[in-house]
DNA sequence: ACCTGAACACCGTTCAAGT
DNA sequence: ACCTGAACACCGTTCAAGT
């Protein structure tokens, strides 16, 4: 009785991507348990009673193995979580949509959102602990997408910050979910729409200043003219 | 031991602000428990050791009585978490600061989200509960503000909630904890002001376009031209 | 009406003992 | 190395009993 759920590309297609992290990458390992197996596990259970329904118990059960031997693979609850966030953010990353820079951005925050939003609980989490999960894919498909629009490094960084938030925001309050109270929540949705393409236009404000500002330092370089103000620091 | 904190004005002030709920407004009733009490208990609680931290029974230990008698004032944690956030919320709403519409916009979402930095884990709950939330005063404050720049219906919607998931998302991760590690955590913070100079950004692109719009409505009815696409429908 | 004391069901985590 | 069975400490919530 699952809702469209998006292809578990991330989970199927190689062992968790423990970004950062210096444990060796795991073997398939046929049989047994394995980190892999528990993240898909524990993403069903979440999709279903949501993170507080995730119990290491349940997780245990449904894996059909005595409570110490799930804790054999992974510490404790909050490491878990961490693999299921950095999971679903691998999995996001990996469908990159095509066309202008802003279109892109503008699909891929819509798309990572629903993904999350399929997650009850679990955006919640995931924007609490946000210095444990950015060292994804994810952070590198946004950035090549940001560098190839023409974004400095610091409008990155910037576009980036503004982006995770309000992606963050949106899939825990979750406007986006395609549940059965379809009323007046399709006007959220469109607000909520509405507030990612405010965002996109601050950050063409944004791309009109990097790109003017670095036209005006080639032509500097050209007529090798010093700069006005500080031609004494350069 | 305790970080700069912001006057509890909305504590001290009225007893907290129950928005929407039938509830009838609680007396002082100088002795004994009240909601005012308890909430201003759990914050002090959330501040020093975070929501997980906040335990029923801590609470109970704090306020001098048994677990039993807090749960006769308030009905579940849950409960009790939306009255500490609804406080926070109204306490953020209290101090309205000066200038025009886009530095007042700036200041309250700084205010707002360094108010709930102050409490770990808050933002993260905060933004998992929305809609049990947003009827508060800091919700008219907002409109207000906005409504006096200019913006029309949707447009107050929509830069309200690119606004509110920024400011959970901000809060939540933390970068504008003044903490004892000031490394290259100053980095992050002025990251994040530079994704809401972003936004703001956005939002005077889209108060343009809603100035601009009510002016043309403006101009047709004064020569009472009926407008090409649509006329027969008015 | 308000509070106490004690209980219930459940949770995350640990660990000696088995293979 | 991997797993089982059982325990420990703790939590949210309830409720009969007192005043």
């Amino acid at each position: 009785m699952n809702i469209v759920r998006v292809e578990d590309a991330a989970v199927t297609g190689r062992p968790t991507g423990n970004a950062g992290a210096g444990r060796p990458v795991e073997e398939p390992s046929t049989d047994g348990l394995s980190d892999a197996r528990i993240v898909e596990a524990a993403r069903n259970i979440i999709a279903e009673v949501g993170v507080n329904g995730l119990t290491m118990r349940r997780l245990s059960a449904d894996l059909g193995v005595a409570l110490g031997a799930t804790y054999h693979h992974v510490p404790n609850k909050h490491e878990l979580l961490l693999l299921v966030g950095r999971d679903i953010y691998v999995e996001a990353a990996g469908l990159a949509p095509e066309g202008s820079w802003d279109t892109r951005l503008r699909t891929l925050v819509l798309q990572l959102a629903s993904a999350i939003g399929q997650y009850p609980g679990m955006a919640a989490f995931m924007v609490a602990n946000t210095g444990e999960l950015v060292t994804t894919e994810l952070n590198r498909a946004v950035r090549q997408i940001l560098r190839q629009a023409g974004f400095g490094r610091r409008g990155i960084d910037v576009v980036m910050a503004a982006m995770f938030f309000y992606v963050t925001g949106l899939s825990a309050s979750g406007f986006l979910d395609q549940k059965e109270n379809g009323e007046a929540l399709g006007d959220m949705q469109s607000i909520s729409e509405g507030g990612l393409d405010l965002l996109l236009d601050g950050a063409r404000v944004r791309l009109e200043a990097d790109i003017g500002r670095r036209r005006r330092t080639a032509a500097r370089r050209r007529a090798s003219v010093p700069v006005p103000g500080r031609a004494s620091n350069v």
